[in-house]
DNA sequence: AGCAAGTTGGTTAGTGTTTACTAACTTTTT
DNA sequence: AAAAAGTTAGTAAACACTAACCAACTTGCT
């Protein structure tokens, strides 16, 4: 698990292409186009492009658990450590937005503007629908005004988010609906007044 | 936006294509053979894949706004609203496992077995880090304990995610610290005792 | 009613491009 | 002398998509 030095160079090569146009701009030509060496090259270095992937994945992975690790290690209190560990990892996805890309699949059409604009639609009213209901709740008084509507909604829509790809990664095998309820009867006790 | 018989039938297949291997389970051969017809057939009924993708998307939008509009046009009151929406989400996701698949990128990787190894654990450890965090929490009492850790872990991965993914939708243009600050200002209100 | 003409929805066969990857050879480093 | 790291040239497979053709319905006209 560790990396020659042109293997992290490669694995940077890697994050930026895909921080450029997303994965699929991914390929090993473009990739040997910004190492300014041949494609056949890159083979001397990983076996093949799911090596480079996954190297990239794991690359990150050891930063970022330093990083964790640190904040683990000190002597704050458990809230102000969890603090610390948002902090941390919004910094690093700042800095390394090929990671997001990765990550979300929204990414997928990124450069595909026809279905990208789809997707930012849908979730866009999605999320406007779910602030609103929120807003008549703290009008009629059921929901914590202590919180905007906007910030509630965030924690609506993670939760939904989550909950469904646990049940994905799962395999399917998961109770959904037993999940969902569950999410539910946490929001109704965070969210009520 | 409507679409005749056939498109309805290719859309299906789509949705079903996607939902066994993934978005790039979606190819035009794979599509002719579900539908037992050729490919040039498929040309007949939709311009390119692109438009196919996107009538996936509008067919599926369609019936979930249906099934919101009914919630939000019933008299219940807002929290009730919110119920009613999150059950009706998970139980249309449910049965149409494909739509995830094209919501979660992780989904990108699920057929290559080597990379969702790598996904699934990375994801995996992070949520354990997250609960026993908030466990160790719960137990010097600066977080509450009326709500198990399971559930505030899924809240506050929740919460990042979300997060993150509004900041890609700006095209990365919004502040994410900013977001990052915000969300955990929300979550120690929340979660405070 | 009968029938030519056009539309709809299918076929076979094929194209050009892109993809990851390899064979065989050469240069550089140790 | 040998191992490591590069090169040129190429391959086979997969991809989205097209040209050209054909059969079965509609449609409108006499």
């Amino acid at each position: 698990m560790t990396f020659t030095k042109r293997q992290i160079e490669i694995i940077d090569a890697s994050k930026d292409l895909i921080g450029e146009k997303g994965v699929q701009n991914l390929t090993i030509k473009n990739l040997a186009k910004k190492m300014s060496f041949s494609e056949p090259a890159l083979y001397r270095h990983f076996k093949n492009k799911t090596q480079i992937l996954k190297g990239l994945l794991l690359f990150h992975r050891e930063a970022i658990k330093n990083g964790i690790f640190k904040i683990l290690d000190s002597d704050k209190n458990a809230l102000e450590k969890i603090e610390a560990v948002l902090k941390f990892k919004f910094a690093h996805v700042e800095k390394n937005p090929a990671l997001v890309m990765v990550i979300f699949s929204e990414t997928s059409f990124q450069y595909c503007s026809v279905l990208s604009k789809v997707v930012r639609k849908i979730l866009d009213q999605r999320k406007k629908k779910i602030i609103s209901l929120i807003e008549s709740g703290q009008n009629e008084c059921s929901i914590r005004s202590d919180i905007n509507s906007q910030q509630l909604a965030t924690i609506v829509l993670g939760g939904i988010r989550t909950t469904i790809l646990s049940w994905k990664l799962s395999g399917f095998e998961s109770d959904l609906k037993a999940e969902g309820k569950k999410l539910w009867e946490t929001l109704e006790i965070l969210f009520k007044k």
